[in-house]
DNA sequence: TTCCGTGCAAATCTTTTGCACGGTC
DNA sequence: GACCGTGCAAAAGATTTGCACGGAA
């Protein structure tokens, strides 16, 4: 459950600065929507859908095509900068894919439809030992518990 | 790992058997669509899509049309029949809520898109802790692994 | 006989794509 | 100046809904 402020790390290595330089080398010239997109998603917590995103963008002025958000998207999940988040909602979520300390799995309230992160270490192992008795070679795992939030409950 | 053949056991406990009686005691009648769904579930190891569903049916030579389909599924869902599983594809699938030692989760094979069932003692474990720390009240939970499946790494 | 269940067709909603213009390199 | 990035509008694909008929109770 480790708490931890990204956007506050001085660090060389934020994912913004990365992502850029990804984008970079992978011949994407720095559009304006691009730039939006990246700049917004280097802030958040957690998981955003595309509607979010627009919505967050137009309330900061910087009013950017839904087209674009979603070719921007799927530009940063080719090169793992971003990853996709499935919570049984109706829209796709997506969110920085972040260093190892970041990674993290969600909570969804079935009443609300808000979405928290959550991290487990216990859990995490439990993962790993399994992985590798799996007929499959994981390359990645997604784990979402659902149920009532605090709020809904009150 | 537990193998277990559900479509061969002849308890009074069935699925299919429990699905009815439900559906019974909700008000629902019993018409050809919903009765040709139900047997259709009662028989799959695995989650489906509508689509496969609606396939399935026609191969046996049971058409239903896919709104009803949706709508039985939904139905079902309610009554905690069935549950859907998001393994991040385009779309939903659903499977039959089992007993407790059919419980499973889901491994998806980013090649070909196959979609496989597994479980596991230790992950259980995790989470059941897990979820009594965590600021919502669990009443489920979905882990998905993804990777590359043995017939797409050969 | 009443009302539910079903199929068909149309609507909805998210995500994708085609195209033309303007900006980046 | 060449080509990429973006917005707009239309398309595509999954799921839902409206409506009218036929079947279950």
């Amino acid at each position: 459950m480790s708490p931890r402020s990204h956007t506050t790390s001085a660090g060389a290595d934020r994912w913004l600065e990365r992502a850029q330089r990804s984008l970079g080398a992978a011949g994407y010239r720095q559009g304006g929507a691009r730039h939006a997109v990246l700049e917004l998603l280097d802030g958040q917590p957690c998981a955003l859908t595309a509607i979010e995103i627009e919505d967050a963008l137009r309330d900061a002025e910087r009013r950017v095509s839904r087209a674009s958000i979603y070719r921007v998207l799927d530009e940063l999940e080719q090169l793992s900068l971003v990853q996709r988040v499935d919570t049984g909602q109706t829209m796709v979520r997506y969110e920085r894919v972040c260093s190892h300390d970041e990674h993290h799995h969600h909570l969804v309230c079935e009443g609300c439809g808000v979405v928290m992160p959550f991290s487990d270490e216990a859990l995490e192992r439990a993962i790993s030992n399994l992985s590798a008795r799996v007929p499959l070679t994981v390359s990645e795992h997604e784990i979402v518990l659902r149920g009532e939030c605090e709020d809904c409950a009150a």
